[in-house]
DNA sequence: TTACGTACCGAACACGCGTTACGTACGAGC
DNA sequence: GCTCGTACGTAACGCGTGTTCGGTACGTAA
């Protein structure tokens, strides 16, 4: 047998590493084998030997991307219903450095994904992913009366839910002087709150 | 003084054309000097004319990207107050094929935009504006009392309408069967719904 | 007519890209 | 010992990119 077995995958976290410091930088757009390469200094043929081809070093882009997105550090999921919805929403916003990072990465991505249908068609799924989890507490939220009367059906508060997340990350991202973490999080809590409709909060005008 | 002098400008309007039907197709990381040039079947060279450099090209994409939105057709404005937030947004959203690819367009520019200083300083002021818009209409539904106790500033209003429509764009755009001209109108109307508050639609629990 | 400046083409340039081929080092197995 | 397969580095290839450079056609000005 070669060398040590697990250097493998050890070359290839390293590998994964530059990768994410030159998207951080440049995005999709200026993701080189090049750039990698010079970002861990090693040669571009080295590369090669992990990831043949760009496309799958592409790919390997987009598994790390998913990848840090589904393992990144969560808050704890306090009780049901919108307070969870709330937590899992924070967790999506780019309030500190390595959310935004991720947020930028995947903004940057959506370019090349409109212009590929496979890839369009992955992220669609991803979309529905996070929909469906945001689903069922919107369930429980609805059964323990945290909704208004007026309130829509499941699936569409959690599209309406992912929909202001990702506006705002979008915002937030082009200009975070403008949305520092405390108006990020109270532009959050107040459309959370107007899902509460006039109960619970600020009394009524009765 | 040589041939006509309008031809000048509408030449450029050719040009105009071919990149946009390149964006359209390929986002901005498809955009190339030769495939404009393919696009209406000429040299490479012609184009060096009109536009000197690719920099050039880009920054004359962003203003057709930029006047195109402006020039947009536009649905009539109703009354003050939340109609003509809803009638603004309703403008916005992706509801025929040419908001589509302009929204396309838009989305595809953010992958740039996010490398560049400049250009993500330009979609900052962009995002800014198109928050003051909105923000008088705002305070005149929040004069008319339109908007519930718990409403926020008008700026934050503006920003999270912004935040809930350019969400619900992106969205839209990955997956459009999944949200097709009425479930987005429903959405909106449901978000604007929320603002309300628990007045004027279903009564209160009193 | 001559001279000139513009419009435009076609070919070429230098460069960066993804990719490939060749060469070397080195540890494992016989 | 030798062989072999893996892990690289080096250098180059072919190609597409943005850009540049002569060259031609043509309408205007003198």
């Amino acid at each position: 047998m070669p060398p040590a077995p697990g250097d493998r995958e050890a070359r290839r976290k390293d590998v994964s590493e530059a990768v994410w410091q030159v998207l951080a930088e440049k995005g999709f757009g200026g993701l080189t084998l090049r750039a990698v390469a010079a970002a861990m200094n090693v040669s571009t043929g080295m590369l090669m030997h992990y990831f043949p081809t760009k496309r799958a070093l592409i790919a390997h882009a987009l598994d790390l991307l998913e990848t840090r997105t589904a393992e990144r550090p969560r808050r704890a999921r306090p009780a049901e219903g919108l307070a969870t919805v709330r937590t899992m929403l924070l967790d999506i916003l780019p309030l500190g450095p390595d959310d935004t990072a991720r947020n930028r990465i995947w903004v940057s991505s959506w370019d090349l994904a409109l212009a590929d249908r496979g890839l369009a068609a992955d992220q669609a799924a991803r979309y529905t992913r996070l929909r469906d989890s945001l689903r069922p507490h919107f369930v429980a939220a609805l059964a323990r009366g945290e909704l208004g009367a007026g309130a829509a059906a499941p699936d569409q508060l959690a599209a309406s839910a992912v929909a202001f997340t990702h506006g705002l990350v979008v915002q937030a991202l082009f200009d975070p002087a403008r949305f520092p973490e405390d108006v990020q999080t109270a532009m959050l809590d107040d459309f959370l709150g107007s899902l509460r409709a006039g109960e619970g909060s600020s009394g009524g005008s009765c």
